[in-house]
DNA sequence: ATATATACTTGCAAATTGCAAGTTAAAGGC
DNA sequence: GCCTTTAACTTGCAATTTGCAAGTATATAT
């Protein structure tokens, strides 16, 4: 149950499809939640916090609690571990994957990269259906 | 010449090909401008205020000087009215199209749209690299 | 000459961010 | 059972960014 009142509470109020992919990841980091979710299948605050970005445990914790609201993402209990909660990506947040890769195949073209992840940018170009269907699977989400 | 020192100089000092694009134009208005430009072939400072999600005077002009020392985007005189600039694509934020479009067909999975939208949504289903081309050709830009 | 258009800049209050430190509740170790 | 550690936050507060309203600068129109 999502509880607090999410950060920037402003929204466009326009009814613009790009105007609301901002609204909902147009931040400086939603969108890197996302990203270590759906490529690097990260689950827990933990995880995020450790990411090479650093963000601040209250930001996470607002951003995590924005994306429920939006619900791109769920929480839930770890059955393992009683003071561990996991988040796990929706059909709607996991639908995100293809803007993600876009935004990694323009990077490509402008920003040098290590091998590693020119290696992954080749499989967008060369494989991109069979890479998403692979993270699909992971999350455990049927394709459309 | 970009000369202000843009906004949000803070960057996530990551070397992720997301953080980079986070850092270029992940914020509450860049991507606006950007669509504006790639999608409604929009090029003047008036243009852009007119949108519909009202962007302040002060935060655009930050945008533009800010997309500019990406370089995204180039300013020029108006040669035919010496009191105007136009505001031009270049390849790099050209681009960045296939980005947009798929935030357009995410939001077009999770919210309701009209006729126009929804036919333009098709459109990138069925026709994408048609699309895609018209848009490059139109800013007279030769694709890869 | 005066008015209008175009592209900004400035001032300032309000909102958001980011750092550091504190809190809560559940394990784990002895 | 008691103390320590782990995991996930919350709180306080300074600094940065945003957003509104008003002002400025230069070119064109009448």
């Amino acid at each position: 149950m999502p509880v607090r009142m999410a950060r920037s509470a402003k929204k466009h109020s326009s009814d613009c499809p790009v105007a609301h992919g901002t609204d909902t990841f147009g931040d400086r980091w939603t969108l890197l939640v996302l990203r270590d979710m759906i490529l690097h299948g990260k689950r827990r605050y933990g995880d995020f916090l450790e990411s090479e970005e650093k963000i601040a445990t209250n930001i996470l914790a607002d951003r995590l609690c924005h994306l429920e609201n939006e619900g791109l993402i769920e929480k839930a209990r770890d059955p393992d571990n009683r003071r561990s909660y996991i988040y796990t990506l929706t059909r709607k947040g996991l639908d995100l994957t293809p803007v993600i890769l876009e935004i990694i195949r323009w990077s490509g073209r402008y920003k040098s990269m290590n091998k590693r992840r020119r290696d992954l940018i080749h499989r967008i170009e060369t494989d991109r259906a069979a890479l998403i269907a692979d993270i699909y699977r992971r999350e455990g989400v049927p394709q459309s």
